[in-house]
DNA sequence: TAGATAAATTGCTATATGGTAATATGGTAA
DNA sequence: TTACCATATTACCATATAGCAATTTATCTA
């Protein structure tokens, strides 16, 4: 139950659902979902960990970025499952669908070093 | 969005999940979740209000009783795709298990009236 | 109609949660 | 070593949420 709870709650907020979304595109580091969410990079980096602890996603480091993935789901059927469904979801949302336009034209290296 | 988040905080508490899995195995009145779950009548009503903003379940009265049971689905997606994912999750917690049985004991008549 | 009863609503409290600014951490590179 | 930079952590604030007691609402029945 504890399990299933914190994938859930995980799950409840727009802008971990959008951080999963454009996850499930392609792998993103913290400073450009900062940019694409237009939020605080503590605020990016508890929503993640959040993320992480509930088996979505999981992290590696490349040189000074921590890059961010959806996790392999081997470990929380859950996690698994509802990934899968998200997969499926929002496909009409224009707020995703505008994110994830948006979300091509990010470039770590105009971004977060300047 | 706005949807799916509705539907993804109300099954993020573990009382409404119980809720839930105990719906999906009979219908019961507000009195009879009470007794099984232990909690205060105007929780237990909060709790079904909020499961059934999200499409998760449905009411329909009995004289004074008011009966619940899940929601056709017809409405969100989102409430059918989770109702049928929990369907096969939880099925070795043992609170769950218990809840279950208990479930089969409960009796309006004696529980309400007294 | 009046009394009884199941459920909903209201008002309140304690805790959880999402947000930020400021600071700490850990790794890179000069 | 030292300076730098991306990220994580900490401390704090405002709002949301789960719980209950008290009350209201709606409906059945005597």
């Amino acid at each position: 139950m504890k399990q299933l709870i914190k994938v859930m709650k995980a799950m409840s907020e727009p802008n971990r659902v959008k951080i999963l979304k454009l996850l499930q595109q392609k792998e993103f580091c913290v400073c450009e979902l900062q940019a694409l969410l237009e939020l605080a990079q503590p605020t990016i980096s508890k929503h993640l960990k959040l993320l992480e602890d509930a088996g979505l996603v999981e992290s590696y480091k490349d040189k000074l970025f921590v890059n961010y993935r959806p996790a392999s789901g081997k470990e929380s059927v859950y996690a698994h499952t509802l990934q899968k469904n998200l997969r499926g979801w929002l496909k009409d949302d224009p707020e995703i669908a505008n994110l994830l336009l948006k979300s091509f034209h990010v470039n770590r290296e105009t971004l977060c070093s300047k």
